[in-house]
DNA sequence: ATGAAAGCGCTAACAT
DNA sequence: ATGTTAGCGCTTTCAT
């Protein structure tokens, strides 16, 4: 059954029929119920393909990520994909997920895929597909001259590339000053793999120490896996080596919980004698004993705004080549209350 | 640039260029490796929409799933979505995504719209897409006259329908017997919607303790929301109620863990006061103190199943139309040791 | 081993 | 308002 099939069946040309299925308006009214009658008793579908070919294009999105089933993955970018497919399908678009493992193995090749599949647009989600090596970017740019790359907190600057940001300088700037006027007064900071976002994180904890007028000592700046395991030898490791310390900011709310976890299995009382703040408003800030006190990165407005700035281009519409969302504060019960103090 | 272009410019038949793309050996080295050679520094890619006219597929599949990022979206489904796309990937598949919110609105669209774009195969990840009103699957089987149907722990008999089960009665039992050997005296038994997969790990639940020698009272059977504040109000309520109970039996991680959360705000000890075993050995469970002894559905065994069948029967080999994957208990450190009893 | 040509099903420019 | 027709770029049958 094709677009022929309905034109004999209705009595007028293909051109008619394909004007009625696209909502032309220069169809007689009469005709149109006619047509639409055929299609509907026939079944008939439109031929997606054979429309892809002669549009170029059958509006579909190739999504970049990492693997949501990896445990070493972000899992502050899981719901993103749910946010990025919601706000495409709006729009009409298909979400094509090409999932990359952690160690980024094989991201050109992925994004060969896309291309080769004819996306109309790549969205990148995660800020560690931007990486310190220009040279593993150059894929990226180069893409970026077939269709518009999007990219979900990651920074590279290119033509018809669009970053959307969080603001994770902000992020970590909050979180220790938040600490730092609750009284707390040695503030241990942990990153997990010092990626872009990671980085600039990392300096928002140090402009805040500055500000408040901390030192700040590179001993209190570490490295602490994600891995529930690792992560408690790497607490029992700083209590061998008799590092003190009372607050943490992270840049992960696993790294947070991991904390949390060793407190308690230790005795030590949360939040008086410790205090911790996690990055993320994953759902483990939420089903953690006591609940996590976090900075939310607003993903969620993130990929709206990615979408919308995507649907805009794709219609013609200039968009700007980047937008900074901000982050915000979410108080519970591992932090200090500020009237206590 | 097209396969005409590279023919011409290689001096051979569009024919041959088709040939030697999709590595035909009916060409001679020579013309091969000439052809090669163009396409290769022309920077030709081959057009995935004529290609899919031609052939009728594109080589896609639709997954239909919950929202990863819908709070009350059972989150031990979330990294099925990253299982299937890598194996569907592995298989020379395009993953395309269709979330649904939990309320299953616009369930019969979504299917519709897959079929629309001629995907070569669905599959529906979770047990609630199957309704118990059978008018609300009827989509499903009429989808399944044009596509075979995969359904990750779904259960719903049918031509062309092909399912994968957890074996979620055993879950239950399993977990229900190590409380019982555990001298664990009055267990609750917590779901949140009975869907078909509740029922069936309710009825493990049952059976393990008709088999123990234990009475079933429906009193001790409930219904407990996923959401953290809803299910703490929920434990209180069984405080005051006064119903007496030193183990749980849950069908989520996420009320085993609310479970565990309340008792530690209320300095109930566990394991010794209160045993709980949760259920999908999710992040959830390893990130919570104390560790959380849970039931692996297996879901990766699920979508590797799964699509091992979907690409077997797309090749034309028959393949059995159910496969039920056994879950097994991860003892943590929320039961009893077995040597303490 | 290679090539000519028909066909896949739609859209859109152009004509009426 | 409606129709004719030429693409879109590939695969495949049938010759040679």
């Amino acid at each position: 059954m094709n677009i022929y099939d309905i034109s004999k069946l209705s009595g007028v040309s293909v051109t008619t029929v394909s004007r009625v299925i696209n909502g032309s308006d220069k169809v007689s009214e009469k005709t149109r119920k006619k047509v639409l009658e055929v299609i509907k008793e026939s079944g008939y579908t439109p031929n997606a393909f054979a429309r892809g070919l002669g549009l170029n294009s059958m509006r579909t999105i190739g999504i970049l990520c990492v693997d949501p089933a990896d445990a070493n993955s972000c899992i502050n970018l899981t719901p993103a994909i749910g946010y990025l497919e919601r706000e495409l399908r709006r729009n009409d678009y298909d979400s094509i997920l090409y999932c990359l493992e952690y160690n980024m193995r094989g991201k050109e090749h992925y994004i060969k895929m896309m291309l080769d599949r004819r996306v109309d647009a790549i969205i990148i989600v995660g800020s560690f597909f931007i990486e310190s090596n220009p040279k593993n970017n150059q894929c990226i740019l180069d893409a970026a001259r077939s269709v518009p790359v999007f990219l979900i907190n990651g920074n590279l600057e290119g033509d018809n590339i669009y970053c959307m940001l969080c603001d994770d300088f902000n992020n970590s700037y909050m979180a220790t000053t938040e600490l730092i006027t609750t009284n707390v007064k040695n503030i241990l900071f942990l990153y997990t793999t010092l990626s872009e976002s990671e980085k600039r994180k990392m300096e928002g904890y140090i402009a805040a120490m500055n500000d408040h007028g901390r030192t700040v000592s590179q001993d209190y700046i570490r490295c602490c896996s994600h891995d529930v395991k690792e992560s408690y030898r790497f607490f029992e490791s700083l209590a061998e080596e008799g590092l003190q310390y009372d607050g943490i900011v992270t840049c992960e709310d696993t790294i947070a919980v991991s904390a949390l976890k060793y407190a308690l299995s230790k005795g030590i009382s949360i939040p008086e004698q410790l205090s911790i703040v996690g990055s993320g408003n994953t759902i483990l800030s939420q089903y953690c004993y006591p609940e996590l006190t976090t900075v939310d990165g607003n993903y969620e407005s993130l990929c709206v705004t990615a979408v919308n700035m995507l649907v805009r281009h794709l219609e013609g519409i200039p968009a700007p080549s980047r937008a900074v969302i901000s982050s915000r504060l979410i108080r519970r019960n591992t932090t200090k209350s500020r009237n206590k103090e």
